[in-house]
DNA sequence: TGATATAGTTAAGCAGTCTTAACTAATCAG
DNA sequence: CTGATTAGTTAAGACTGCTTAACTATATCA
């Protein structure tokens, strides 16, 4: 018989398969559309999701040089997505941050992902929908812990 | 004040952002590892999880031209991880499959994002686990409800 | 049979990504 | 102050990925 471990790994598991694939494929399609690759999609969200860093932090972030790192930013400011400040404190480093225009893109990759969730509401009970919304709350909570303690 | 349509979407949708943005780059990750793209990771997984198909379809697919398709194809063939073999019944095409090179990477893969669900089931209760697996077991359902009810 | 459509390949060209190596400029440690 | 470290940039070179356009070979239709 399966252990409540097995089965919570196998559930996970299986929406991976379903959802993610869908997803990602979603996603990265929407930023082709606007021109942009998967690295410079990554970038931007760091940014989005952590707020303003410096050139070598997206370069970890992306797992890539400081002058792969440099040059991609340069594209993207080139773009007008990034504006690339001097940082106050220390004058070698930059302060990387989303333009207007940058925001307003991840705002929209955001809201394009929302409406294919909707629809899956729609074929939902209420009371269906309240015990997803709970389930997923302490998942969302557990995933971010962890991501807390090991970044 | 929140309905409940609110509350499942919300919730949804912050699962599916700390997921993706995880999944997303350890996958990436791993893959660079191994030197290969996100395009080429695409194509793979196609093959993993659809069986055997022709080039034009992993082209659309990843939604490029079949000339794109073929030069990848042909690298990924070059590096030993596809076979590509004439279609019997139409000896136009080719039968793209995986070579056990490829199904191994494939394989590896899959188990190197277990690892991290592992993590997350350890951080979680029992009672949390269960509720987590039926929740996301409704979802899963209801997802490949719709997939059905338009492709 | 002959015209047309389909599956795939090849070539030329452009842009993005990445690396190493050499460099500038600012900060820090002694 | 001097030397070492740190942040970032720039240049050269290799490679991927993509496109369009021209091409081969097979299949289908009328």
């Amino acid at each position: 018989m399966l252990t409540t471990k097995q089965k919570f790994a196998d559930a996970l598991r299986e929406w991976v398969e379903v959802f993610m694939r869908r997803s990602m494929r979603e996603t990265v399609q929407f930023w082709k559309d606007a021109g942009l690759s998967m690295p410079q999609i990554s970038a931007m969200m760091r940014l989005h999701h952590h707020g303003a860093c410096g050139v070598s932090e997206v370069g970890a972030h992306l797992g890539v040089t400081n002058a792969a790192a440099s040059q991609m930013v340069d594209r993207l400011v080139q773009l007008g997505y990034l504006e690339r400040a001097e940082d106050p404190n220390d004058r070698r480093a930059k302060q990387l941050t989303l333009t207007a225009k940058g925001r307003a893109l991840v705002q929209k990759s955001i809201e394009a992902r929302r409406r294919w969730l909707d629809e899956l509401g729609a074929v939902l009970t209420a009371e269906q929908q309240t015990e997803i919304a709970d389930a997923l709350g302490s998942l969302t909570a557990a995933a971010r812990d962890l991501d807390k303690a090991k970044p």
